[in-house]
DNA sequence: TATTCATATGAATACTTTATCATATATTCA
DNA sequence: TGAATATATGATAAAGTATTCATATGAATA
């Protein structure tokens, strides 16, 4: 399974090793955010660009009570990032390794 | 935020392009597997190698029925692979990615 | 200031998931 | 073949989660 020059595999190696109880619970519950449809769709939807509520709730079709409740825990867990502008509230990943951590299962589950 | 060479961007961005609603909701399934303490403590302690249920429950303490309920999940996701050798059934990681995916996972919460 | 627009949040409900218990299956060995 | 060991699995209870509805908060504007 050759990785098309992705990442460094020493590296990995390196980040995975020495990893206590603690980190394993926080790992879990950083996945535990991605594994659901509604958050997913949220993230792809800000891979683009930033975008407030109404408009990230056009985008998944889904109910703004709902969108807002989603938001709210990527906002905890950092992995969204939000500021007001006037009456609306705009929301745009916070880092790139969402990004990353994303393309590795999409390549995960293209095999 | 570097990220130290670990991948490359424009890779990532090519690879999170055109994503469909089905692709969505097989990415959502699967990190949902990887949101369980317990099945991550299962991918680590098989990082440095193939173990048996056995053994697995001794590393994680945890009763042969629950660890074979979730290895059962981790097989069908194909993150793990088994094989039957005598009496015991010995499971390893099915490939690399399981450890970039968590490794990205392990840098965003460094931060 | 009253109204409207945008977003957030609490409570309730329906749905999912995990661990446990009991038991079944598979393999080895006496 | 019968007992022992290793693993898998079905059912259930307990805990967790997502969506919906109703309502609250916050900001702009008439």
């Amino acid at each position: 399974m050759e990785q098309a020059g992705i990442y460094d595999a020493r590296k990995i190696d390196h980040l995975i090793e020495n990893v206590s109880e603690n980190e394993l619970s926080d790992l879990a519950e950083l996945f535990k955010i991605f594994g659901d449809s509604t958050r997913i769709k949220i993230l792809f939807a800000l891979f683009h660009g930033e975008k407030n509520v109404t408009e990230i709730c056009e985008v998944l079709e889904m109910n703004q009570s709902a969108v807002s409740h989603q938001l709210k825990i990527l906002r905890t867990s950092k992995l969204i990032s939000s500021r007001r502008e006037g009456k609306a509230v705009i929301y745009g990943l916070a880092d790139d390794h969402v990004k990353t951590i994303i393309a590795m299962g999409k390549e995960h589950i293209e095999e």
